[in-house]
DNA sequence: CTGAAAGCGCTAACAA
DNA sequence: TTGTTAGCGCTTTCAG
């Protein structure tokens, strides 16, 4: 329709050149792109036909640099790939989206050094606020360096309560796990995946929800019930658990760590000829992909994801927004999801 | 040491800081922030002492507003949850970071105006690149609203060859995947996945290839043996192999459309008590966690994520430095991995 | 080898 | 309701 390339050739076009197009200040134009209340309605029809002709985008940077925000968040996990971790980037995702952010996601990717770098704000200026799921960092540690951006920990909270936290009850949720195969007549129960050396606080509480709920019923248990592993890898669960089967150990159910290690423990029944849940029942823990859709479907305790993507997202506006108050904790909602692989022996 | 609070308290500290404190000017004090080589030691020194002593760190935004670059890469994706998408996501981010680049990731969400947010250079001034995988859009209409932003695609490209493209070669890998059934003496082998409605290119490519291997082996094979489903979902491939086994279909191998497909595959056959590999060879494709974790291990066909990575990022760099030549394409290396899906008939 | 000053493109306070 | 203008903090010629 007309001519595009008027003005400075080859560069972008700036606010500034659709000003002078439409013939009216910066001001307006930045009125307009900005729906701005207050504008005449024919000025807005004018500077927008000028806006439409020359392509006019915003430039993002610039526009930072001048308001000082960035409309950015960073989330910093350990690995995106882990199933975990990324089904909770797309809640975190979808959630910041909503909110009118965009997520830059920063994989510490097991490297303590890594984590240190989200912590002593590395994002400084970057992004506006960080949810940061640590798995090498204490609290303490984390209060320590605390920075000066906006920060949100998913995960653990150890004392002192200096940050925000998002968290499920590990504790309660594995008593739950405990008493639902109890209830289904299962007797010796055994927890699957104590991690030699794991950093993190999560697999204790579970192991300690889970001796809680033995304890209360009465029902007798045993350190040979608890099966550690040597890594986290599925090949380290499998060799634990072959291990524990060879060494006699035996048991009518299984609480694991995580999806994986239940994993682990399909293929190690398999192979020694347990029926699942016929024998063994089994129970993992996330609620991942991997649940869903393995032979028999995994059982599984869910951690509410969106809800924790949403704490998440509630708590880190409020700091955005300038609250500074002591670090609070919220315990996101968790359900355990019966899929096939647990139910009364057979 | 000494006084942090001097000069403009509850601010940050921007350059100006450090060279009023240094008493040099702010030219100095960039150089040896960036290390420029021509400074003399004990300026470089009496510089580092007054920016660790305020604790400098260069505001970002206003690097970028300077110098026209972000050091960011957008990573355009239907699902990060999905589970070649988490590990391609992984491989992307580990590369970018590894060539100074950091990334934020956009999902799509299987919405096509979502998609073409992306290509409408959505992300001007906001990132240096941006690589995309496209579930809905065709090469056709990317070229239509080629954005200014560098831009490399990720999967199949139609023609015409406006951008660069980065893909395995779906038809040869499908082809090895029949030969392979073949020689293990599978004889009845079928493709399980097509989607009705499917827009990606993808599917049609792979069926292609493992139509062509049959055709050259001199294989009888019939319209029976392409299985269709309605959906993307593992329900719907459950859905449609039950139907097709109980309408009589009978096959002794399955080449899936992806390991989703497969672990569906896995559910039906052990339900209708045919066994894997002995009587049925299940193939997946895309080589996720799903196959490494389920029981019993499946084979699948497995792109070169890391190599998908690495040429994604170095057609992209060439871009953002200037190239503005054809669209370019590379085929990245593909590899069947065994598991215990295949092997021969028992 | 170092300093002064002019932008980068946008926002927002202040005027008109 | 719209225009003027001084920053935001850093980079980068161009002098010195």
């Amino acid at each position: 329709m007309s001519d595009m390339s008027s003005g400075r050739p080859g560069q972008r076009v700036r606010l500034e050149d659709v000003a002078k197009l439409a013939g009216v200040s910066m001001k307006t134009v930045s009125n307009v792109v900005h729906d701005y209340p207050h504008v005449s309605v024919k000025m807005r029809e004018r500077v927008q036909a000028a806006i439409d002709q020359l392509g006019y985008r915003p430039n993002l940077t610039a526009r930072r640099l001048a308001t000082g925000r960035t409309g950015m968040l960073a989330l910093a996990i350990p690995e995106i790939d882990q199933p975990y971790f990324a089904e909770l980037a797309r809640r975190i995702g979808e959630e910041a989206v909503r909110r009118g952010y965009r997520v830059i996601v920063e994989q510490t990717l097991n490297d303590a050094d890594a984590e240190r770098a989200v912590i002593r704000d590395r994002e400084e200026g970057l992004v506006d606020g960080v949810i940061f799921q640590p798995a090498y960092m204490d609290t303490m540690e984390i209060a320590r360096l605390r920075p000066g951006t906006p920060l949100v920990l998913l995960g653990e909270a150890g004392r002192p309560l200096t940050a925000d936290h998002v968290m499920i009850d590990n504790v309660a949720a594995a008593r739950e796990a405990v008493e639902l195969l109890l209830g289904q007549g299962r007797t010796r129960i055994a927890f699957f995946g104590m991690v030699h050396g794991d950093p993190t606080e999560s697999t204790h509480l579970r192991l300690l929800g889970y001796q809680e709920a033995l304890l209360a019923a009465g029902v007798r248990t045993g350190p040979e019930l608890v099966i550690e592993t040597d890594g986290f890898a599925i090949d380290d669960g499998v060799a634990a658990l072959s291990a524990a089967l060879d060494a006699g150990v035996r048991f009518d159910a299984l609480v694991c760590r995580d999806d994986l290690f239940a994993m682990a423990a399909l293929k190690v029944l398999d192979r020694a000829g347990l029926r699942v849940p016929g024998d063994v029942s089994v129970l993992g823990w996330d609620d991942t992909a991997l649940a869903r859709y393995s032979t028999p479907a995994l059982s599984s305790i869910s951690p509410g994801k969106e809800a924790i993507a949403r704490m998440a997202l509630e708590l880190l506006e409020d700091r955005m927004a300038g609250y500074d108050g002591v670090g609070r904790h919220r315990i996101a909602p968790h359900v355990i999801i019966e899929r096939e692989t647990t139910g009364h022996p057979t």
